[in-house]
DNA sequence: ACTATAGGTAGGGAAAATCCTACGCGTCAA
DNA sequence: TTGACGCGTAGGATTTTCCCTACCTATAGT
């Protein structure tokens, strides 16, 4: 019974992955830290519209913000990310067969269980 | 330059996967593969809704159906998950402390290369 | 002090998502 | 064939999301 109370936090999670420009933003972010003008400008959008999902990234703890002078230097913040890796595991048993990397040593070492 | 046509097959997916119910319900096809009704049963919603939902788990190739007599099982399909362990990927160096069972085995396996 | 820059917030409108009830069609059992 | 069951789809109401244009505050520099 998937009782649901409110909004859980990996509710936000997804919510927050599920826009385009979010998850574009988390990527930009991994080449380091940016200020709002200089990520609004990599996007055709309004600044505040960027400051919005810049909130929404904040509030799922996915970013860091930190005030230099009259910057906001925002940063990625991935632990939260744990959380879809955590929903994802039980279905990567799935696709043994085509992994990526890393996942393929892991299942040499494991041994096949699948004839 | 996060240029983007109109709908790209990542947004659908993490669009799909956006919606509690519908995680919920993959959830539930990890026991085994269900009909409509019985997964209905699970939710304090109206059947045709979670109809709705199962559409776009088959829009996103995330549930297969196969009709037998008048029931349509449904199961789930997660070879379109890679997208997301695909995009999560460039996240993961950064949580290497805290990994999940499988994950740890592996870096112990790598060795450090953190001092 | 005055002006320019950086960026958050408010209010609103358009579009998409979510859920419902009503309905239609195919399949199984009498 | 008739009726009940299983499910998808249509249309509609409500909510949420997304983006915009003001607008406001704070810091930097002159």
């Amino acid at each position: 019974m998937p009782h649901r109370g409110k909004t859980s936090s990996t509710d936000r999670l997804f919510g927050a992955l599920a826009n385009p420009t979010r998850r574009d933003i988390l990527d930009l972010l991994l080449d380091g830290e940016q200020t709002v003008q200089t990520i609004a400008d990599r996007f055709d959008m309004a600044r505040p519209s960027v400051s919005e999902h810049l909130r929404v990234l904040r509030d799922t703890d996915l970013v860091r913000e930190e005030q230099r002078g009259r910057h906001r230097y925002y940063a990625v913040h991935p632990e939260p990310l744990v959380g879809v890796r955590d929903w994802l595991s039980p279905y990567e048993r799935y696709w043994r067969a085509r992994l990526t990397d890393l996942g393929e040593v892991l299942d040499d070492l494991a041994g096949g269980e699948q004839p």
